[in-house]
DNA sequence: CTCCCGATAT
DNA sequence: ATATCAGGAG
């Protein structure tokens, strides 16, 4: 079968290449993490690593964040992007975990993403880089891109793109696969101009034999 | 399908 | 100066 040899290969590749990668979030715990992650909803990570220092240093648990002025928030977390829906989803978010989880994150995925500002793509993330369950794989725009350019899936739903991609990626690389897919995205498949000369998985990549 | 928004590449 | 980047909610 063709394309189980390309997925293999694509794996081979990521797993050669970018070796026991992680989330680019910097956190010094899952909750940490968490919040991370709402905040790199359409922001580069770099980005979030820029705000986090200052705000984890000025909020320190669900309870601190749930108490938050959310116009004192927002000025931490300006420059992400879309800061007024952050703000807000991070206070409701919060209270919601102290009220309802006894300020604990829920370990399951449907109720992770009950919470506001939570979707499959962070819940997958915390998840799986916080805590080491597998729940599912991150689809982020790098692996919604690049999933479509290699031809392992042709839906541009993150959802329908998630679950093609769990049925040919082996469970135990979920977590690397999305890591590995998001550095190679930014370095060699970005979204501008991919470097397909430079590209060591163009021989099984259907976007460079269309375009070239 | 539209709205949310600042940062950066072109 | 403008296009593009980068998820979730209603």
């Amino acid at each position: 079968m063709k394309s189980k040899d390309n997925i293999s290969a694509i794996i081979k590749f990521l797993k050669k290449r970018y070796p026991g990668s992680t989330t680019a979030l910097r956190s010094e715990n899952p909750f940490q993490l968490l919040i991370a992650t709402i905040l790199s909803a359409q922001c580069t990570d770099e980005r979030v690593n820029k705000v986090t220092p200052a705000l984890f240093k000025r909020y320190k648990s669900p309870s601190d964040f749930a108490r938050a002025d959310i116009k004192e928030l927002e000025e931490y977390i300006k420059s992400t992007g879309f800061y007024h829906n952050k703000a807000k989803n991070i206070i409701e978010c919060c209270k919601m975990l102290v009220e309802e989880y006894n300020g604990e994150l829920p370990l399951d995925i449907e109720e992770l993403v009950k919470l506001p500002g939570i979707g499959r793509k962070t819940a997958n993330v915390v998840l799986g880089n916080g805590f080491g369950i597998i729940s599912g794989i991150v689809v982020d725009t790098h692996v919604l891109r690049i999933s479509k350019r290699l031809g392992l899936t042709d839906s541009d739903d993150p959802n329908r793109v998630e679950e093609d991609l769990m049925k040919i990626v082996p469970k135990e690389f979920w977590i690397s696969f999305s890591n590995a897919m998001i550095l190679f995205g930014r370095e060699i498949c970005n979204a501008r101009k991919p470097l397909c000369s430079e590209c060591e998985i163009k021989n099984v990549c259907r976007y460079f034999k269309e375009n070239n």
